[in-house]
DNA sequence: GGCCTATTTCCAGATTTCTCGAAATTCGAA
DNA sequence: TTCGAATTTCGAGAAATCTGGAAATAGGCC
């Protein structure tokens, strides 16, 4: 994964709305959340939510498949399994870093 | 950790030039880095070196330590020990979730 | 077709971020 | 104390984000 891709998924992340939005999208596990929802619960207009999720679903953490007029949204694990392997890979954001402790070869 | 909090933090990921930053400090190692090295690896202004590693101190991401006139920068692993922590508990982040699934319990 | 619900797009204002030059500050050395 | 190197703070402009109301669109159902 680029640095650019994991970048914007961190950003989409770094918002305490949508971090609770997709919270919200974990904890609705498989079968997902509709729009609407979403709405009731967070208690957001829905053009404001509707820019968020669109922000989400565009980096890849969430997915979204429609059911007649309604629009089930869903976490999508991979996109964060990608991140957090980016994480782990180049930042060692799984906590064995410290003791590994690689020297700086340069850029 | 709160939301809040995990949310600043991935913000503070959120920017390339940020996570090029962070990812430079934790490949220096223990040793760190001082924030002119950091400077002349990457290109930027002084000025614009100092606010986004200000961002990345305020936020448990990087600490810094003075040697002399130079300041010599980290990469706080705790810090990114409790924002994993935080994806992993609140938003799966572990890659667990999935074949888990516990059903929305409401808000 | 006409209608209703769910959701998005359009628009715009307020706020925040990002950037960076110039000036200030810090701290050691001579 | 005067100088010089390292870093931060100040100030400011450009760009992006965040927010939400109003209008538009999508997709059934009568």
């Amino acid at each position: 994964m680029k640095l650019e891709k994991a970048a914007s998924q961190l950003e989409a992340l770094g918002n305490p709305t949508r971090l609770q939005l997709y919270r919200t999208l974990v904890r609705a596990g498989d079968e997902g959340l509709a729009v609407g929802s979403i709405q009731d619960r967070l208690t957001i207009p829905a053009s404001t939510l509707s820019h968020h999720l669109k922000r989400l679903v565009d980096t890849g953490l969430v997915t979204q498949e429609r059911q007649a007029t309604t629009l089930i949204c869903r976490a999508h694990y991979p996109g964060m399994q990608q991140l957090i392997g980016y994480l782990a890979d180049e930042c060692c954001a799984d906590g064995t870093c410290p003791p590994v402790g690689r020297t700086a070869s340069a850029s």
